[in-house]
DNA sequence: ACACTAGTTGCAACTGGATCGCAACTGGAG
DNA sequence: CTCCAGTTGCGATCCAGTTGCAACTAGTGT
């Protein structure tokens, strides 16, 4: 579940807005498809949501906003290790980093958060002397349920 | 330096022949470029270095032999954040995992590993039961060099 | 040394996600 | 209500990567 139920509704609008940047009808159905959403969903897939909302929404408007969202660092990119070819993937920027599970056999996708990651930022920060602003940690192999059903 | 220098030479093209698959005067040039790169290297720059050794090398036949040493774990695939587009980057897989760092200001990549990625992964596996087949973490931010210019 | 064949290559055509240029439209400040 | 910078939709375009297929070849067996 990359979109938590506990999250406030509206909230990357009111980011936006906050920022000082225009609220089209547009970007209000794009913005209402991501925070909705219940799975990473890829460009298309969240055309295809919008277009059930306002049926006139072009591509390239979800394309621009979407990286309109990255620029301000509300959505994060993902491609799940290529898992579904070269797509990439979108979830709304938590407020804790989490890492991304993908399962090479199922493609399923499990997400972890763990404060020896916090740690290891930490030490980068620390040790680099590097200013961390995003983060990305995808993992690929075989998850439980995989494992126990190969042993049948 | 993504490819340290005390790694044996020849390895890649040791490890695919033990493997039992073909060696031809292709994949050999391009393991050769691979092995011996500097710099994270993408499959057009790859082609490039390949046909000054060997003119007639095709991209087709570049993009089969990557999709090859990724399939049996020789070479891992990096986009490191998107700072260059859409491109992919490719590495020789280390014996140690790393993760990359890239600055979102002088687009410079840095690599660091540390025992804390290590227990981080050992905690995946054990809470998780998720069996870790190959890992990649990418982080953006701000390097050090820049950070200090920035202040100028 | 030679022949055989499964695996490999090169070429050209294609795919599909993402981008660009530009004219028309519009949110929201004044 | 006016105005215009910012935004949108459309068509054309780009470009990394893929596919189908005929020709070629590494490596095995004889």
């Amino acid at each position: 579940m990359p979109f938590p139920q506990t999250e406030t509704p509206g909230r990357l609008q009111a980011e936006l807005m906050s920022r000082g940047l225009r609220m089209t009808r547009q970007r209000r159905t794009i913005l209402q498809v991501v925070e909705t959403a219940s799975t990473h969903l890829d460009a298309s897939q969240i055309l295809r949501k919008a277009r059930k909302l306002d049926a006139g929404i072009d591509r390239v408007t979800v394309y621009r906003t979407l990286s309109l969202l990255k620029r301000h660092g509300l959505v994060d990119e993902l491609d799940l290790m290529h898992l579904q070819g070269e797509k990439h993937f979108y979830e709304r920027r938590p407020d804790r980093d989490h890492l991304h599970m993908a399962c090479l056999r199922c493609g399923g996708i499990q997400e972890f958060e763990s404060n020896l990651f916090e740690r290891l930022k930490g030490q980068i920060q620390r040790e680099c002397s590097f200013h961390i602003v995003v983060t990305r940690m995808e993992i690929g192999g075989y998850c439980s349920r995989c494992r126990t059903n190969e042993k049948n």
